[in-house]
DNA sequence: TTCAAATAGTTGACTTTTTCAATGAAATGA
DNA sequence: TCATTTCATTGAAAAAGTCAACTATTTGAA
């Protein structure tokens, strides 16, 4: 039978499928349940590891900077802190310099399950990415961090 | 002043920055945003454009074929193609080997506003790829192709 | 043949993500 | 001083993703 399910020759022929908007799609929901998977343990997921990951690389982010960096609605960063915060891994201080803002501070705790974590995002990028070569992961990488960040030349 | 928006050296330096899978995130959420705002005028999106397009590519695909593809829950494939159809640009035909599938066929119109489509997404890339040169998309559309569908050797 | 099991499409409920408008507190600059 | 802007927050609404159940149809084994 053909029709079984991912699809045959032809499809990856068709013209959606060379493009790089949807290669970009489909990738990221691989990664993404991948990603999910593997947090899922430390109870954590893809949308809130990298506001717990930022904050314990001691960088003070606002919520506002990471809502630029992580693409979030600032409500949306609202909502993560308030689950990491909760669970005892983040604290919000008040930022002397603008008591506007708030930025964030990891707790002993959130040290410990975010090197856990990263260890665990690591391990997981193995499994979808293994199809590539470590030459080849460092060359997407590159090219991709360009494309992430195209304010830097 | 420092905090601006989209973050400093130091964070590009930082943890997550520099994991693929949130460089895919980043990236992605780029080219779709750029992506819809091209389709919008055809009233299209990033979501429904894929389906136009391997139907005008007179693969015969059936909604079960479409949903593994594009890694969507059949039951968006049907709101996805209720919507299409219902603008009247495909149409569903029951596929006559197996009468409990569905085959998706484009109607004249169907095939006329996807060639513009298609020309609208192929200028979209322009935008946010253009910090990278031909070479360069293209090794990053073999990479992405790669990881995308990592069944096929 | 007959009938149980599997599959395709569909519907509906439910959760999560995303997007947007509005608000109060604090900072900025004329 | 006072209008404007920015930050965090809230709440609502739209979009997207997940899941279970149902009908029609096919498949395969008894």
């Amino acid at each position: 039978m053909t029709g079984n399910g991912d699809a045959g020759a032809a499809w990856r022929a068709s013209s959606v499928a060379n493009d790089l908007s949807f290669l970009l799609a489909r990738s990221n929901a691989l990664s993404l349940s991948a990603g999910n998977a593997v947090l899922r343990p430390l109870g954590l997921k893809v949308r809130s590891y990298p506001v717990l990951a930022l904050a314990c690389d001691d960088l003070r982010p606002t919520q506002r900077e990471l809502a630029d960096f992580l693409r979030l609605d600032p409500s949306q960063v609202v909502a993560l802190i308030d689950d990491l915060e909760g669970r005892g891994l983040v604290e919000r201080r008040t930022d002397e310099r603008d008591r506007r803002s708030k930025v964030l501070v990891p707790t002993e705790e959130g040290r410990r399950v975010c090197a856990r974590a990263r260890e665990a995002v690591r391990a997981a990028e193995e499994a979808p990415f293994t199809v590539l070569d470590r030459a080849e992961r460092e060359m997407l990488t590159a090219l991709l961090g360009r494309l992430a960040f195209p304010s830097e030349g």
